[in-house]
RNA sequence: GCCGCAAUAGCUCAGCUGGUAGAGCAUCUCAUUCGUAAUGAGAGGGUCGGGGGUUCGAAUCCCUCUUGCGGCACCA
């Protein structure tokens, strides 16, 4: 007999071999019924393995928020199956569950095509309606090799044999169909319910790794109710709303067109967010002893070579002229796709003594990187952007202190936007990388510290991480990942340390001994890419900005042409007072005017009509809000302006 | 770069199995002066992404290039 316990604290008796199943048909009928899989002292296991002795049970239904990934693990196997009836000779791979469902990899010569996908889900559907118990076996390593290779499915071979030997190899069934798998799974196909969808189709590589062949892989999402369900769709379709390209056409922000793949034309309205960023930036940076330089686009691949980023990224670097060509001096020059050799440059001109440590150079840094076409995506990844580089010439002694204020900077200018979730990642040596593994070390050892720091100052705000291997090829970094309104994780900020770049390129500075030493270098930027950043913000924000980042401000409408002077009276007096003001006198009603700007997401409207000309109000609208307040023209104005300071001038 | 999909008016899209293009919105013109999300009428606008091929005939079928979309890989 074996010994159970259960949530309540209740203690029972039950016979040797009892599996959770057999637990749940003692509690009740019902329960045995609805059972999908239990909890054995804390860790989710099949509801048909034998419980051991003295374990604390507690059986899961499928509304268990604990059952939500058996779920989707059920429905990827459900979905193998489905695929392998109706395309014999599809060999499997993996299928495992990922945030909000599941995919699985399928090894076929035959694409599949979108039609397929209402194919696929049918046949799942039916494998569900059928409610085959799903069952687990272990099977020797001679009996699985000797079964998949029958069937020819080489790549669950391979798994096999990547398999430690210690481990039991389990196999999963359900009705005739069976598959190699960790588990663990629900009790039965039924369990899946109708709460799931197919979603997309992928290619991928085998085991992630281009240089294996590429796989089909499908997509889908799982949950346990439809309701769920069509909430996750209508989630999907909110963020599709804001989607960055979307509202950059609507709000005629930027576009991009054929000529100029992964390079950003920046219209009024979108140069206008643009520039309010960098400006706040610039004006942040100014109070913390950053001085702006800005490095040329254009240098000699000499210097790319000793900074060893040809090396590394030649392939990724636009030439001056067509690649591989030379000039007639027989010199080959390359457009920046980084700002650090530049700034070395400026820092080595003349002698730096100890006192001038720190050295921090600032640059909004225009870098080009012929990024893989497959990577491009709007803003967010392009060829030409805009990086808010700095980079922090100092002592060893100085080097934790440096993180730390960066660290300050960078959690504070995300504050300013509204980001309150943050992770930081330190990512340490890479297996190709440059320099001593002593001077690795040394850097590593003082990131470690500042991290645990950062965590414990920030009152629970910042989580860490650690990212073994994720390092630069010159040195360890910080990764500063935010999380955006719906969730969505963005790697922006970076603070990396670098002891290699100034032995390579000779800097220097005299200590006080009167000795050269060689400083260490901080690389660091806030948000990035200033291009993506943006794109970060318009989505954060759904394109409705805060008053200080909205490149149109304020639209005054006018309701009759009696009020048109007035108009533009207001327009400029708020135009005084710093405000991004545009009159809309045009003759149309104003419900045309209202809906208009609504649309194009102007934060504030101002309405003017006959009563507000002659009392010398206005009627404010605001974004979002069907509410109308009047107020007098000059309380109206001071109140917006205030409002349109930037959270650093507060 | 790799796999799949797509490209028709400024935007969103229709155009069945080949017979030289259509809607709504936007734009322009005229009328309308109308108090918080679409006033009405009229007009203009497309070598159907580029190039090649099949065909009497191609937006439609085939090839190819370009760009975009969804992933994978990459991201100094």
């Amino acid at each position: 007999m074996i010994n159970l316990s259960f949530p309540d604290g209740a203690r029972r008796e039950f016979p040797d071999g009892a599996t959770g199943a057999d637990v749940a048909a003692a509690i009740s009928k019902s329960l045995a019924k609805r059972a999908y899989a239990v909890k054995v002292d804390g860790t989710v296991r099949d509801l048909y393995a034998p419980v051991p002795d003295g374990a604390t049970i507690e059986i899961l239904t499928r509304e268990a928020p604990e059952a939500l990934e058996l779920i989707r693990h059920d429905a990827a196997h459900v979905m193998a199956e489905a695929v392998q009836e109706l395309y014999p000779g599809t060999q499997v791979t993996i299928g495992p569950v990922i945030e909000n469902g599941f995919y699985y990899d399928f090894a076929r010569d035959e694409p599949f095509h979108p039609e397929d996908l209402e194919r696929i889900e049918a046949k799942m559907r039916e494998i569900i309606a059928r409610n085959e118990p799903i069952t687990c076996e272990v099977w020797s390593r001679d009996q699985a090799k000797a079964f998949f290779s029958e069937k020819g499915e080489t790549y669950k071979l391979e798994l096999i044999d990547a398999i430690k030997s210690d481990e039991p190899l389990k196999i999963y069934k359900q009705g005739k169909w069976l598959d190699l798998c960790r588990g663990p799974h629900g009790a039965s196909t039924g369990g899946i319910g109708n709460g799931f969808k197919l979603l997309k189709l992928a290619g991928a590589y085998w085991r992630g790794d281009s240089n294996n062949p590429m796989l089909q892989r499908i997509y889908g999402t799982a949950w346990a109710s439809e309701a769920d369900l069509k909430a996750y769709l209508h989630q999907l379709e909110e963020a599709e709303r804001r989607d960055h390209r979307r509202l950059g056409r609507e709000m005629d922000l930027f576009h991009f067109q054929e000529e100029g793949p992964g390079v950003v034309f920046w219209h009024p309205k979108g140069w206008t967010l643009f520039q309010n960023l960098v400006s706040y930036m610039r004006r942040r940076l100014g109070k913390l002893g950053y001085q702006e330089v800005n490095a040329p686009q254009l240098l000699d691949t000499s210097l790319w070579e000793m900074s060893g980023h040809w090396g590394w990224y030649r392939e990724a670097m636009f030439m001056a002229m067509s690649a591989g060509e030379e000039t007639e001096d027989k010199r080959v020059f390359a457009l920046k796709p980084m700002n650090c050799p530049g700034h070395v440059q400026i820092f080595k001109q003349g002698v730096k003594s100890y006192r001038d440590l720190p050295v921090r150079y600032a640059e909004f840094g225009a870098v080009h990187r012929y990024e893989p076409s497959g990577a491009l995506h709007g803003l967010m990844r392009v060829r030409g952007f805009t990086q808010d580089d700095a980079h922090i010439f100092c002592t060893d002694a100085q080097m934790a202190e440096e993180c730390l204020k960066i660290n300050d900077l960078i959690l504070s200018t995300y504050a300013d936007f509204g980001f309150e979730e943050i992770v930081v990642k330190l990512s340490t040596r890479p297996e190709k990388r440059v320099g001593s593994d002593e001077l690795w070390d040394r850097a590593e050892a003082v990131m470690t510290e500042v991290l645990e720091r950062i965590e414990r100052e920030s009152g629970g705000r910042v989580k860490t991480e650690i990212n073994p291997g994720e390092g630069a090829f010159y040195g360890p970094k910080f990764e500063y990942v935010l999380r955006d309104a719906i969730g969505r994780d963005w790697q922006c900020g970076t603070t990396q340390v670098d002891f290699n770049l100034p032995e390579r390129f000779g800097a220097s500075y005299i200590s006080p001994e009167g000795e050269k030493r060689r400083p260490v270098m901080i690389h660091r930027a806030i948000c990035g890419s200033m291009e993506r950043f943006t794109g970060i913000l318009i989505e954060h924000f759904a394109g409705h900005f805060p008053l200080w980042l909205a490149p149109l401000q304020v639209v005054v409408a006018n309701i009759t042409s009696e009020a048109e002077a007035y108009a533009q009276e207001v327009v400029q007096a708020a135009q005084r007072l710093g405000l991004r003001a545009e009159a809309d006198i045009r003759n149309e009603k104003i419900n045309y005017k209202v809906r208009e700007h609504s649309l194009s997401k102007v934060p504030v409207i101002l309405v003017v009509g006959k009563r507000e000309v002659e009392e010398r109000r206005v009627s404010i609208r605001r974004l979002g809000s069907k509410d109308q307040v009047t107020a007098s023209l000059d309380e109206a104005l001071t109140e917006l302006a205030k409002e349109a300071t930037p959270p650093d001038l507060r």
